[in-house]
DNA sequence: ACCACCACGTA
DNA sequence: CGTACGTGGTGGTG
């Protein structure tokens, strides 16, 4: 520990030891999910937080080298020559890791032609004056120079930067012989290879420190090279120059000009949300809490927000008629809350920005029928109400006979708006980030909790002023796709979900038998193939088996060993053929199909319906998503898929299903953002797409497209609209790699205007940070220009797929709500029950098949206006499978 | 109880 | 080395 009565001035070299992390840690273990490598980030921040908690700073800074040029190198183009480029995975790490320190309010140091060395010496030269200890951390040895009882080097041991040596003016003379002011001078004796310095051959620390000690002085013995016996003297006087050059070059600056000194590296206070935000993005988990302790965060801001806690006004308990009364003469947007319980309404709370006299700025009261009675025609009125995730609130109104309409705003919504990919979709979050307070939250891990959860007046308070804040930032774009789309979709949603499928248990239930049987079967015989039992789910004794025992050729690696998906197999199939192989792919479509079943019927409730929930905010597209269950990947492909879509089944007191879909509907706007006429011509023409482009690409007639012809072009088209490669394009369809380019060189060739568009497209979100739909949805995509090429790439196909994929949902959900509201305006009983992208499926009561038929028909039409008609194909059927198409 | 991983269903 | 999702099993950790 250092004199507690004196500041301490902690300097490091982020580079030279962010670059000994990196090859301390192997990068298999420090990479994100979609290939940023953080070795580097996640061992200097770890060797940087145990160095805080170990020396306790007052102040510190960070120096960085901005490249790898610096007077030095003008001085002498040779130094460092030597040293091949820094690999790409390394440099893309330094600016995350700058970011990381900006959001623990560590000053950065960086300056043009200065190495981040001089910084430290400047940094330590004033520090020492100014009657700071000084600590400086560095894997260059040049900075043993500036040790003196002021001033500490903390140098990393060979394994890595975890462990670091101190050294002060005694170990340096211990360690190297001479005092830390000389070190520089055996330095330019020996030479630094790493730094391409070639020093006096056959000169070796030993000898150096010999005449150093014998001569007193570097000068001194220059002067006196001519004293020097033997080999080495003649080797001294040969080299003095290079000497002299090498003691000029390592000498560091002292006196660089720098925008902060010692006084204005003051540690301050962490922006924990900051570092929150920026250890989601990599990853990290467990050096989140070590940096909040290191840095003095209180647990209670570490768990939640950083922000103060604003005081909330406390809500005042209102009667049925009081309430009303309040509703009645509230100005402006009203903030509501719906505490819901088993799915009723359980305490009502609301809140508005200004009182006028005295006026409650938040009420509250409990549910009852007076209550039910005194709000209700506040809530079906057009008066403006916010919400925080409004889906659950009105659907809780909903089920206790109370219609909610004057949906102003979902500050959920909005948040997720902005970023599509922040996983916190919690109002405690945008407290936190658009107000910069804390939302008072009870403690979950505490039985009798010290700190109260906010009440649903107060819940009410906050979402209003989040609000506030969120219409400021919100782009115009992103402002309309929240009002003209996601709200009105937000009510149909929360009709579909109260609605629900009708399932038919029975049909399940026999089903789910037959396939139970039929799995048992095959693994018996499974078993017998191979002589013993193992388990089939398990892909790690899949392994043993099939690469072990059966000793087949092993296959695609993943993570953990050799893959065994379907694919994999089918391709062991044809080049190793082997019984079991075969059963094992019987077995898993089996039990697969079984478990989708078992699942479907655990959901069915009392009233024999399913009711998913749509995650409106679950895509980073736009799309929805559906949960507990998934009803958006109910099986349709295999032979026996018809016999699980057979049992959703038309309701009771309604007629028939209806689905609908949209034909192509991603290439049809694909066709509308590129212009492309080829495209647009094929689309206006009549003839099944994929014939006209297969005639186009293959310069036959339309009649006179093979079906396999029309399977390559099909396969090209859909994969465009990903970011398809050669490569990838080669693998699906199982042809040779340059048939799948010159395709590709084909296809363009006759529509140009798509790959125009892909390029400007992409090239259009690198220079704005994101990606935009036709109807101004927005994505940001920071990685379009990461250095790392993985990483870069794989935004790039990500952003070519965003606004085609986006686009498709906005038109889905203007449809969708457009078709809600018309059927409840013309006082139809015909409900949508389910969306599945491009597809819906509708309940027709008793008589009204016509109307609802042109209804979706004429909406999911006209949903959007672009340069290609809008195809719907639609299905009448019993239960789904004969709906379906 | 939680998590990562694999595998697989849909558009 | 094709986008966007959710679920369930296994097997590791606690």
């Amino acid at each position: 520990m250092t004199d507690s009565a004196k500041p301490t001035l902690l300097v490091v070299d982020g580079h030279s030891l962010a670059y000994r992390a990196f090859y301390a840690l192997p990068v298999e273990n420090f990479s994100t999910k979609d290939g940023q490598h953080t070795n580097g980030i996640y061992g200097f921040l770890s060797m940087l937080v145990n160095l805080i908690k170990a020396e306790r700073p007052t102040h510190m800074a960070v120096a960085f080298d901005t490249s790898r040029q610096s007077f030095r190198t003008r001085e002498y183009t040779e130094y460092k020559a030597n040293r091949s480029e820094s690999p790409a995975e390394f440099r893309g790490q330094i600016p995350l890791l700058q970011e990381c320190l900006a959001a623990m309010s560590i000053h950065v140091l960086q300056k043009e032609d200065i190495e981040a060395d001089d910084i430290l010496a400047t940094l330590a030269t004033q520090g020492a004056e100014a009657g700071y200890d000084v600590l400086v951390c560095s894997g260059d040895r040049d900075t043993i120079q500036l040790v003196t009882d002021e001033v500490t080097l903390l140098y990393p041991n060979v394994q890595g930067v975890s462990q670091l040596k101190r050294y002060d003016p005694v170990t340096v003379q211990e360690r190297y012989g001479v005092p830390p002011e000389q070190y520089p001078d055996i330095a330019a004796l020996v030479g630094e290879t790493s730094d391409n310095l070639p020093g006096v051959p056959k000169v070796g620390e030993k000898t150096a420190v010999k005449w150093l000690t014998q001569f007193g002085s570097l000068d001194a013995l220059l002067d006196g090279a001519d004293t020097i016996k033997g080999v080495v003297g003649g080797n001294l006087r040969e080299h003095i120059e290079d000497v002299r050059r090498n003691r000029r070059l390592n000498r560091l600056l002292r006196d660089v000009e720098l925008p902060l000194g010692p006084a204005d590296l003051a540690v301050q206070p962490i922006d924990a949300q900051a570092v929150r935000d920026i250890f989601a993005r990599l990853e990290f988990k467990t050096l989140l809490p070590r940096v909040f302790e290191a840095t003095g965060v209180e647990p209670q801001m570490a768990a939640a927000a950083s922000g103060p806690q604003v005081a909330a006004p406390v809500p005042v308990d209102l009667s049925a008629s009081g309430l009303a009364d309040w509703l009645a003469s509230a100005e402006g947007e009203v903030g509501v809350t719906v505490l819901a319980e088993g799915g009723l309404p359980r305490r009502l709370g609301f809140a508005t920005i200004s009182s006028n006299g005295d006026r409650p700025l938040a009420v509250e009261s409990g549910w009852n029928d007076e209550v039910a009675a005194a709000v209700r025609d506040w809530f079906a009125s057009d008066a403006v109400k916010t919400f925080s995730d409004a889906k659950p609130q009105i659907k809780a109104l909903s089920r206790a006979g109370i219609t909610t309409s004057g949906i102003g705003f979902d500050t959920i919504i909005a948040g997720w708006l902005v970023r599509p990919s922040f996983p916190d979709k919690s109002l405690g979050h945008l407290v936190d980030r658009y107000l910069d307070e804390k939302l008072p939250e009870a403690d979950p891990t505490q039985l009798v909790p010290e700190t109260e959860g906010a009440t649903p007046g107060q819940l009410s308070w906050f979402t209003l002023r989040v609000a506030d804040a969120q219409r400021a930032a919100l782009p115009e774009g992103v402002a309309s796709v929240l009002a003209d789309i996601e709200l009105p979709t937000l009510s149909t949603l929360a009709a579909m979900e109260l609605a629900g499928v009708a399932v038919s248990h029975p049909k399940l239930a026999e089903f789910s038998a037959e396939l139970g049987v039929r799995a048992d079967a095959i693994a018996q015989d499974a078993y017998a193939v191979i002589g013993r039992e193992v388990n089939l789910g398990s892909p790690k004794q899949l392994q043993e088996v099939l690469f072990e025992e059966l000793e087949l050729p092993k296959t695609r690696k993943t993570k953990t060993g050799y893959s065994t998906d379907a694919a994999v197999l089918a391709d062991l199939q044809e080049t190793s053929p082997h019984p079991f192989l075969d059963l094992l792919l019987q077995h898993r479509e089996a039990t697969k199909l079984r478990q989708i079943i078992e699942s479907l019927d655990a959901a069915i409730g009392a009233d024999h319906r399913i009711h998913t929930t749509y995650v409106q905010t679950g895509s980073q597209t736009g799309r929805l998503s559906s949960t507990d269950p998934n009803l958006q990947n109910i099986p349709i492909r295999s032979d026996e898929s018809g016999r699980i879509r057979a049992a959703f089944e038309v309701g009771e007191g309604y007629e028939t299903l209806l689905t609908a879909d949209y034909s192509q509907i991603e290439m049809r706007i694909m066709a509308h953002l590129s212009g492309d006429a080829g495209l647009i011509e094929a689309f206006n023409s009549g003839e099944d797409l994929h014939r006209f482009v297969g005639s186009r690409v293959f310069a036959v007639e339309p009649a006179e497209v093979t079906p396999f012809m029309r399977t390559k072009v099909k396969a090209m088209s859909y994969g465009l609209v990903y970011g398809l490669s050669a490569f990838g394009l080669s693998k699906q369809l199982r042809i040779e790699q340059a048939e799948a380019k010159q395709l590709m060189t084909e296809y363009f060739a006759r529509f140009g205007a798509v790959r125009d568009y892909l390029r400007s497209s992409v090239l259009a979100a690198k220079e704005v940070g994101y990606t935009e739909t036709i109807f101004g949805r927005r994505r940001p995509f920071p990685d379009l220009s990461s250095p790392n090429r993985v990483l870069r790439e794989n935004a790039e196909r990500a952003a070519l797929n965003a606004p085609i994929q986006g686009s498709a949902a906005d038109i889905m959900k203007i449809a969708l709500f457009r078709i809600h509201d018309e059927f409840t305006a013309e006082g139809l009983r015909s409900r949508i029950l389910l969306q599945i992208h491009d597809e819906l499926v509708v309940e027709v009561a008793p008589g009204e098949w016509d109307a609802a038929e042109r209804i979706v028909r004429t909406r999911m039409g006209d949903a959007a206006e672009l340069s290609v008609p809008l195809d719907v194909q639609i299905g009448r059927g019993a239960n789904w499978d004969l709906a379906g198409h």
